[in-house]
DNA sequence: GCCATGTCCTGTAACGTTACAAGTCCGCTT
DNA sequence: AAGCGGACTTGTAACGTTACAGGACATGGC
């Protein structure tokens, strides 16, 4: 490996003056600055980032957390959360929780994990109990799910008001026995994405005067598996349903497929609406009415709460809440 | 920060003594370990793998380089790497390129890459003459699409055998006039996937005995909407056609969206098939005819390349290529 | 002509870890 | 009783970089 003191003795300067040329320092000589470039050059000199960072106590890296980056809405996520971490100098390193408790806590505490700059965690399971360990002088900033009763820098999305949205807009569009796929009903507590949508679902359907009787919130897998066997159960007990609100797109993708299978047209028979807005949404056929949070927005809020933090830029105990808006995109599958 | 220094005056003992517990060298005694692993949990210690990095000289980071991890092909690659990778003990992290050739050269330059363990590159739009930038002690695995005069390590897929089933399985099914988009007709040196797959969708109608004048193949971006515009196009222009054949799923995708719109019924007026077999194909209606790679296969084959190349149990003069094979998985798109 | 100021360059000492070689102690063999 | 080998422990010197303090030299103001 060749090393500063390399390009120092060949370009006949010292160290410094190598480190000075390799980090844009002013207060050197065009002259010498040419010849340290040209002695980098020439041996092929890279800057050995491993020793930077045990200098600087800084690495440069961010862990991302996400259950997969196959979903469509975490690689979404993921992707744009890259670039802006670029666009900011900070490199992301992916870790993949399968949406397991343990996993995500196992994010937290590994030791390796620890030597990054900052931990960016999604689709948190944890409960309360586990909420201290995300407490700490190590930046983390938690998306897109749960909120804690701890102090912590959040990036969260309206999910109440867009479960809200597609309740209202069924019910506008003249549905009169609507029920959702992927929510849960939990006590006033749980606050995690299945839930608010859901009760933000229930509220909406309240306010359109739609009755919402026990069986009109299932749970399901966030799958597209799942989307599929739960709308088709669905579909099996209940008659004369009009109306579906699925809890995420991927969800509605198997409950359309289902649908489909059952010989229902949506949406003539069945009007759809799905969670997310992911780019496929708009390819289906029928194309999927979702609602579509702002994912660039929330992406901006992510980097540059987690990039503030790391820089210090924010005091210590000034934790921020950045929640996204979320509008409904009508498409085909809740046409008229 | 908390050092091994401190864990060592707290428990009595020198650090080589807590670097020896930390990292389960034998030859401690178990009444020492366990003073030690009282001191660390005490004082809340974690190793800084920034310097045990800089100590050994390897970092445990692998980066992998794709246009996009938002692409469904991608997705799932980089999901099935990631976990391939934990197991070996690697981390991942991930860069996008965008499938920009500049990029690509970027990730291969960049000082910073170049400190992490190895570089694993997807979708390479490099030429020949950048091919040299990839030679040399640096650990590389180039993924999936071309192949290099260059020596070097690479794991591609049966592109021309899968484009010569997809046509073979139009035919078999009674197409009599069958197009490809996302392809391109390139010089024999060419062996990007577009051109290899048409290359033996081609050599697949031939076989088949099929005509296949000039038209039949079109380039598009490998995108929802090339696919859409590409087929719209496609479709005004040639009357007749009753086969088309899609470089990639996501390039089906936007066709069979278009299909859709021309009041075109898949499969009873046109057939389709894609490749890739992303998990979405069988969620679609109608659910989407693919050649399909072994995904996990190839992600297998990816990460004990590169491992055993980081780890020097491979000689640096012996390159491998793995090829992945393809099968045609048929579905509703097909059907006859 | 002298001090103040600025430009350019350099030596040294860390950052926190581990490889290596060199101990110390103990019980057991001969 | 001396010698030996094994179990356990430790000091020291790196790994390659940058922060910091300071040195050498030239310029400019008075």
């Amino acid at each position: 490996m060749v090393t500063m003191q390399d390009v120092a003795r060949h370009a006949g300067v010292s160290v410094m003056t190598v480190s000075n040329v390799v980090n844009e320092q002013p207060h050197v000589r065009a002259a010498t600055r040419a010849k340290v470039l040209a002695a980098i050059a020439e041996l092929g000199y890279h800057v050995n980032t491993t020793a930077r960072s045990l200098r600087q106590g800084r690495t440069g890296v961010i862990v991302l957390a996400v259950p997969e980056v196959d979903r469509p809405y975490f690689g979404l996520l993921a992707t744009l959360l890259i670039e802006r971490a670029a666009a900011r100098g900070y490199d992301l390193l992916v870790e993949q929780t399968a949406a397991r408790r343990d996993r995500e806590l196992d994010s937290i505490a590994r030791s390796r994990l620890r030597s990054y700059d900052g931990l960016i965690l999604s689709a948190v399971q944890l409960h309360d109990d586990d909420a201290g360990l995300l407490r700490g002088d190590f930046p983390i900033v938690v998306l897109g799910e749960r909120s804690f009763a701890e102090p912590l820098d959040h990036v969260l999305m309206a999910n109440e008001e867009g479960g809200a949205l597609a309740a209202g807009h069924l019910a506008e569009r003249g549905c009169r026995r609507v029920a959702m796929i992927g929510g849960r009903i939990g006590g006033p507590d749980e606050i995690d994405l299945t839930t608010l949508r859901a009760r933000g679902f229930l509220s909406g359907l309240a306010e359109a005067g739609l009755a919402a009787d026990n069986g009109v919130v299932r749970p399901t897998d966030l799958t597209f598996e799942g989307g599929r066997e739960t709308a088709s159960a669905l579909f099996d007990e209940l008659d004369g349903l009009d109306g579906l609100f699925c809890a995420t797109d991927v969800v509605a993708i198997g409950a359309l497929r289902a649908l489909t299978d059952r010989g229902l047209r949506v949406p003539q028979d069945v009007k759809v609406v799905g969670f997310d807005d992911v780019p496929l949404a708009s390819f289906l056929s029928p194309s999927l009415t979702s609602v579509a949070p702002d994912h660039a927005v929330m992406a901006d809020a992510v980097i540059s709460m987690i990039a503030d933090r790391i820089e210090g830029l924010r005091a210590a105990d000034d934790y921020r809440t950045f929640t996204g808006a979320v509008r409904l995109v009508e498409r085909e599958s809740t046409a008229s």
